[in-house]
DNA sequence: TCCAACGTTAAGTTTGTATTGAACGTATCA
DNA sequence: TGATACGTTCAATACAAACTTAACGTTGGA
């Protein structure tokens, strides 16, 4: 393993942790996205020095959020993993979900909040159309990123496989 | 502390725990959010039940993220806090930091493979594209919501302080 | 000049989470 | 039908982060 790749797949496991994930699972992905082929579970925990069980919770978790993707090869009993196709899209879809239990919360308490908190509820719809209104540009930015139609002269992402 | 409050201070605490933040801090931020003028360390303290230093902490931390704002008042030696007028771009540009970050280590790997690796050049040429799109768009719309030209209809955030 | 009320910093403790090694279940091949 | 090679799960450990208590430095008032 070059020091490129070592630099990188360090780095994003600081990165991952920085955004509240364990770290090996950052290390995983930093050392896929580097990575030619789909990696196993053995070549992964060899490579990133972790026991296998570790990585194979990191891996399967990052797979549920759609970061990663099991791969199988036919007549072979190993599961690969490798970086989705469409990371791009997944990992801001994750985002948009999250920025939306947010605004869920906040419509919560406006619509419980004690009588007589005007001054706030106006504050608190404020923010919630603020963050509709990103939502929604968010939304079609990724759209027309999706359908190549944002004049970045670029196949979409995961387009040919 | 009616119910309503104390929901949804709990279940900020919990967002921010998922984004990797402290539980007192997303409670302090929640805490404000509701509240209709600013508060002291010791009515942070008091209303949730954790220590002067946590708060004192937690605090001065989001506050360095521009979460919140510290604001004082004549003749009176507390610190205040209460969330930042301009709390929605800030946080998007943080969030657009996060993303830069993870750009810049993408450049940079791709500039310092080893030779021979065009095919994981070309894959992180692409990421990086895609994060530069999507940095632009979301510039442009916190951009367009800021000069309240998104046509919302609403005040731009914090204009009237 | 002392005292009291701040906010901050530091040390120590606790709590939660990630990792490990081992046991487990399953499937494939001899 | 064993035996081996997988991935997963579980209990125990190790680690890191957040909170608390206590000490500190500073400022304003008696």
């Amino acid at each position: 393993m070059d020091s490129a790749t070592t630099n990188f797949t360090d780095r994003m496991g600081l990165l991952f942790e920085a955004e509240g994930q364990p770290r090996t699972a950052g290390r995983i992905f930093g050392y896929l996205m580097l990575s030619a082929d789909p990696r196993s579970l053995d070549q992964l925990a060899e490579a990133l020095s972790v026991s296998k069980a570790s990585v194979s919770t990191n891996a399967r978790m990052l797979a549920d959020q759609g970061v990663l993707e099991r791969v199988c090869r036919a007549a072979d009993r190993h599961d690969y993993y490798r970086v989705a196709p469409d990371l791009f899209s997944r990992t801001m879809a994750e985002r948009l979900k999250r920025w939306q239990r947010f605004a869920e919360a906040v419509g919560e308490a406006r619509r419980t909040l004690p009588i007589g908190s005007n001054g706030i509820r106006a504050r608190l719809k404020g923010y919630e159309t603020a963050y509709a209104f990103m939502v929604d540009a968010i939304g079609e930015a990724l759209e027309s990123w999706q359908h190549g139609t944002a004049g970045h002269g670029l196949a979409r992402e995961g387009a040919k496989r």
